[in-house]
DNA sequence: CGTAGATTTGAACGTCCTCAAGTCGAGTGG
DNA sequence: CCACTCGACTTGAGGACGTTCAAATCTACG
């Protein structure tokens, strides 16, 4: 199976245009000029798709033609080994880019799944390197994306190395918040769309692991939970955790 | 401080070649052809710089003008957190790319420090971009090795969240072996360029236990160990660790 | 309204860490 | 050449943190 059954949202010939979507200064296209958004309007994003809550988007093995962007919704990464072992590597948000793995050997090595009823625009990659080599500024952006994903993995690696369960939770928390505030969403109340069992995965804890430290967290009086909703109160405190600064 | 002091091995007029670099089937030009390899020569690698054991290539905050091709030596990257908990989040050997990280902000993130004396290629940024839009199969190339890096970080991250200090002991030395002989060495006899502590760091274990490991590893008969001179002497038991299929 | 799945909470256990002592080897100076 | 010293490594014992196993509670969805 190379590719999961989509329904394009559009007929292949009426395409998505960058320049109108209100994701334009956090998407890939950041920092393109009217003119060169004009440019790629159209042939960038061949299709949106639907990815209803469950569904791959891809996984490993599938043949890899093209990057999404995530347009609506919200998705997991997961790697896995021979063995069955799972590991979710991230959390995908409007305006981030999912596929990037499929680039090194034109086969996806992960699967993305929706965690909740997600439309993404897709990038055709042969396209994009087309266009790349057409709009400079697109090249440059697409190089900065995938800088930052190493270094968000970077991130990543430093937390499940050498931080403790509560740091951990403490810093999930906080880069959820992060993001979805400079999507304008409340800085304060979030809901989560993925379970204990996927965050625990994602921070290397056990499910019980993680409802424990929210209960403690709470307990401190750092936020409050209501199964997934979650309503930050001290984000200083749980920052204090992060650096080490204070313990709960 | 933008940059450590370096010697260029050679004057700033002889920049070196990639056609005639006996990396030139591992490192980032894999895969061009013998014009697109005379096109890019003299431009690609602007220069070559030493770096003696212990120094560091760049550190975090230091300004991004470059990416650098380990030419020979060995390296690690850390990353650190304000509160000083550091993380080696990868080790790089000949062939492969150092640098990656900087690009999103044009500020270095993490450090690349030589584990032993060191040669590596300076491929300046801009002129990989201006490159990459005149010979269409490097901007491809640098593509696949950005993925790769992503890929292989979340390898790391599995390795991280979900082994056994055993299994992720036997993955770091498998990984190792694979990569000394895909470069023509030995692929039982193994010189660890790092210390214990170095190797814990990566793998999200104390030095302890690393050592520990290696005793234990070495009482099956999986391998042998003297210092840093590694023998591995059943690489399929090593596996087998890693795959979940046995215990030691 | 009922059932399956998700979450919370408790108690016992195990892996890895911490602390500590001892060994080994490379490099240095006598 | 040998003794010395420092850093890296090994090994042991005890303890902490997170896991495992288990049961109760809650929610969502049909």
């Amino acid at each position: 199976m190379d590719h999961p059954v989509f329904k394009p949202l559009h007929a292949p010939h009426c395409t998505a245009v960058c320049s109108s979507c209100n994701l334009r200064e956090i998407c890939l296209p950041v920092g393109l000029s009217k003119e060169e958004l004009a440019h790629i309007d159209g042939r960038l994003v061949m299709a949106r798709l639907k990815v209803a809550r469950g569904a791959k988007l891809f996984q490993a093995g599938d043949r890899f033609t093209a990057v999404y962007a995530v347009w609506t919704g919200f998705f997991k990464s997961c790697v896995s080994s021979k063995d069955g072992r799972e590991q979710v590597t991230g959390f995908q948000m409007s305006g981030e880019l999912v596929g990037l793995d499929g680039i090194g050997q034109r086969v996806h090595e992960i699967d993305a799944v929706a965690l909740e009823d997600s439309q993404v625009c897709v990038i055709a990659y042969d396209e994009l390197e087309t266009l790349s080599i057409e709009v400079n500024s697109l090249q440059h952006q697409f190089h900065r994306v995938m800088s930052r994903e190493i270094v968000r993995n970077q991130g990543v690696m430093l937390l499940l190395g050498s931080m403790h369960a509560e740091e951990r939770v403490a810093a999930f928390l906080l880069n959820l918040m992060h993001r979805l505030s400079a999507r304008g969403f409340s800085a304060s109340a979030i809901v989560l769309r993925m379970s204990r069992e996927e965050i625990g995965s994602y921070l290397g804890l056990k499910l019980e692991t993680v409802s424990r430290t929210f209960s403690k967290f709470q307990a401190h009086g750092l936020l409050s939970v209501h199964h997934r909703q979650i309503q930050i109160t001290d984000p200083d405190g749980l920052q204090n955790l992060v650096d080490g600064i204070t313990a709960v």
